[in-house]
DNA sequence: GATATATTTAGACGTTACGCTAAATATCTA
DNA sequence: TAGATATTTAGCGTAACGTCTAAATATATC
């Protein structure tokens, strides 16, 4: 877990919309570039970044790809963060998100 | 708030350090710098790039400039990654944490 | 005002990142 | 095997990053 990695892959936001895009479960990756006006390739390019952040799991279905979204890494990173700012705790505890519950 | 330039100042691990070392209070720039084997500039290119994400506070002191944190920012991007990843909230929310008390 | 200390800014250099097009690879189907 | 589809890899140009040294700015002290 490079969180180096983690981070640059995170800074750019077509890379965060793609991790947005996979929150409800896989999908391939020539759906994800229909969704942006970059070319496959650069698509292909950022898929290789998020991977390698191991923030998305890729799985081949025949002629296609597909990734998902691999949460443990976003859960590390958020567990960084508190330890980074104790004192985020107390927002992010709000009873609307349910936190502790379950 | 511009997530990418929040997430490109996480990305360095210099600058990930100098936010650590601001967890317990505002520091100097030199004193920061005594703790990095770079120059001071590098240093101060660091100190632009976490002010610009604002992630840091300045504030001058006579010849010295006190860097602290903004821990506002640091919420909002746990926030934001807790609606990227929902599932991250059972992960966050340990007793020994005590998220949701006080 | 002159000098010392603290920090930033300017300019250079090598590396990395993102976009592109074109070519390569992998899989499916006829 | 040939051809179509899906995705990645290769190579290129431009912009940004992280480091450096040297110079500039701001404040304090003599």
């Amino acid at each position: 877990m490079n969180r180096d990695i983690v981070y640059k892959a995170l800074s750019d936001p077509t890379r965060r919309e793609i991790l947005r895009l996979l929150r409800d479960g896989e999908k391939a990756a020539g759906k994800l570039g229909d969704c942006f006006p970059i070319s496959g390739a650069s698509m292909s390019h950022h898929f290789a970044a998020l991977k390698q952040a191991d923030l998305i799991i890729a799985r081949r279905d025949g002629q296609q790809i597909l990734y998902s979204l691999n949460t443990t890494v976003v859960q590390d990173l958020i567990v960084a963060l508190f330890e980074l700012v104790p004192a985020a705790s107390k927002t992010v505890a709000k009873p609307d998100r349910k936190v502790g519950s379950e």
